[in-house]
RNA sequence: CGAGGCGUAGCUCAGUUUGGUAGAGUGCUUGGUUUGGGACCAAGAUGCCGCAGGUUCGAGUCCUGUCGCCUCGACCA
């Protein structure tokens, strides 16, 4: 069974250099390449296709749950970024400038934005009076910027694409329901189209997003035991309401703030998948985001009829609405087979003289190697059956090392001797106090992911100080 | 932004120690033979040696600066 043997050696084993194998990846699948400005990366067609299809997937997810998208500008004036203290300084260290028009000094300069809280806010103020207005649920995709120091593909890029979600409501409780709403979208996402298991919870007062009151996130563990904020969701209550004069008239006629959210998820999520699903042979994509489901690969295709049956095949698929590519190059079948293992396809059909002969074909599953043979007659079937089989599949072997690399912990002691076993999601107790959250992270590494929804009581003393607890949280070293 | 490593053909890299005509493999082009796990033979094209200064009769090689990539920290989606 060549299931677990590494066939080529065109990248890094993951075993080898974790860091590496993930650039390979990016490289050698061609999913990106980079340009001459740090940081920002050409997102070429084939990375560009599985966003595609995050956006199409999510987008429904998003006016199933009414919400509307609208497009903000791009630049903030300064005056504008300053109204929200706390928020600035979030985001001031990172921001990209624009000083000049032309050759013309500007009087205020802009900012590009790092995120549009700002400007949904201006917007807000003009076009929020009544109750009557309220909510209003808007999302835009658009691409943001901010000045990173270390850049990688995906993970973290100077310009990056994502979606963010910013809605207003009369009432805290609706801003509070909306929050965990949308948090609850990401994380059914997650599952059911990138087949990646995530942890939903609260952030830490010291890991909030920067004017918020509460934020939550989505965390993922990658294959290499390393955390992933796989996507956000914030609660602001009236605080930007307040800072930037949005008010309307309730019911009763008095002037009230209206309470606000904002969420996102960015093109991270293709390095999520890439972290979580690839192997040692390239990228393994899950079904609903691969831009292609199967590939077929005719065999010894210069001979009478593989070509036309191989065709034929495609069609069938192509018809019963399947995203499918017959690969009809001169290159070996071989070479084939390697080339789509490193682009991630779920699905490859091999078809060759032998085959048609038998009235068969040959059916490989990307994410665990099994070959099957398959009668032609039934070819619709048996692909989407292995299509559902592979996100099953691909979802328990995610959950799975999930599980194996989570550890329960009571003691700081405790921590450092499970990471040595390799990195991980650590369960902990915490009682609350920055300092000992500052103090975990200085003598073990890890730092506090979130504050799940699903608690448990592991013990009833903070890991660190040993003073009654106040929760359980999920350490890990994160990227 | 701190510490370290690396920039030479599309890609992976040798050549730098000790300055003296720009190299290999792979990929690419053409023709032929092949085709069930990255085929083989033959011929051919491909370089501002990251960029800018400097030293030198002469710099891929030495010096200074700068930009980029990778790793580990700090910061972050």
């Amino acid at each position: 069974m060549a299931k677990d043997k590494k066939m080529v050696t065109a990248i890094t084993s993951m075993d080898e250099d974790f860091a590496q194998w993930y650039t390979d990846i990016c490289k050698k699948a061609e999913l990106v390449e980079y340009t001459s400005v740090k940081g920002c990366m050409v997102i070429r067609p084939y990375g560009y296709a599985i966003w595609e299809n995050i956006q199409h997937i999510l987008d429904g997810m998003f006016k199933a749950t009414g919400h509307e998208n609208v497009c903000m500008p791009m630049f903030i004036p300064e005056s504008l970024l300053q109204k929200e203290k706390d928020h600035v300084e979030g985001f001031a260290p990172e921001v990209a400038w624009v000083t000049h028009g032309g050759s013309e000094k500007l009087e205020d300069r802009l900012c590009v934005r790092p995120t549009s809280e700002t400007l949904f806010c201006e917007h807000y103020a003009n076009i929020v009076h009544s109750y009557r207005d309220l909510p209003k649920l808007y999302n835009q995709w658009v691409s943001v910027v901010r000045w990173e120091k270390t850049t990688r593909p995906f993970l973290r890029s100077r310009e990056f694409l994502w979606q963010e979600g910013h809605t207003i409501h009369a009432t805290a409780q609706e801003a509070i329901e909306e929050t965990e709403r949308m948090l609850n979208v990401y994380a059914d996402f997650c599952k059911d189209a990138l087949a990646m298991p995530v942890v939903k919870g609260k952030k830490t007062e010291s890991d909030k997003f920067a004017g918020a009151v509460s934020t939550y996130a989505i965390e993922a563990l990658m294959h290499d035991g390393k955390a992933l904020q796989a996507g956000t969701s914030h609660y602001f209550g009236d605080g930007f309401a307040k800072a930037f004069e949005i008010e309307y008239t309730d019911k009763d006629n008095k002037r009230v703030f209206p309470h606000q959210t904002s969420w996102g998820v960015t093109t991270r999520l293709i390095g999520a998948v890439i972290m979580t699903h690839g192997d040692d042979n390239g990228l393994v994509l899950p079904p609903a985001v691969a831009p292609i489901q199967v590939v077929i690969i005719p065999v010894a295709q210069h001979k009478e009829g593989v070509l036309e049956k191989a065709g034929e095949l495609r069609d069938r698929l192509a018809a019963a609405g399947y995203r499918v590519k017959l690969d009809d190059s001169e290159n070996s079948p071989g070479w084939k087979f390697a080339e789509y293992e490193m682009k991630g396809v779920p699905l490859r059909v091999e078809i060759g003289p032998r085959d048609i002969e038998e009235d068969q074909c040959v059916i490989a599953s990307r994410w665990n190697g099994e070959k099957t043979f398959v009668p032609l007659a039934e070819l619709e079937t048996a692909v989407d059956q292995k299509l559902k089989e592979a996100h099953d599949g691909m979802y328990a072997k995610a959950l799975e090392n999930q599980e194996k690399r989570t550890y329960a912990c009571t003691t700081v002691d405790e921590i450092n001797k499970a990471l040595e076993q390799g990195d991980g999601f650590i369960k902990a107790m915490w009682c609350g106090e920055e300092a000992c959250e500052d103090s975990v992270k200085e003598l073990t590494g890890v730092g506090s992911r979130c504050i799940p929804f699903e608690q448990e009581q592991i013990s009833d003393k903070c890991v660190c100080c040993g003073r009654p607890a106040k929760c359980m949280v999920y350490w890990g070293k994160a990227y």
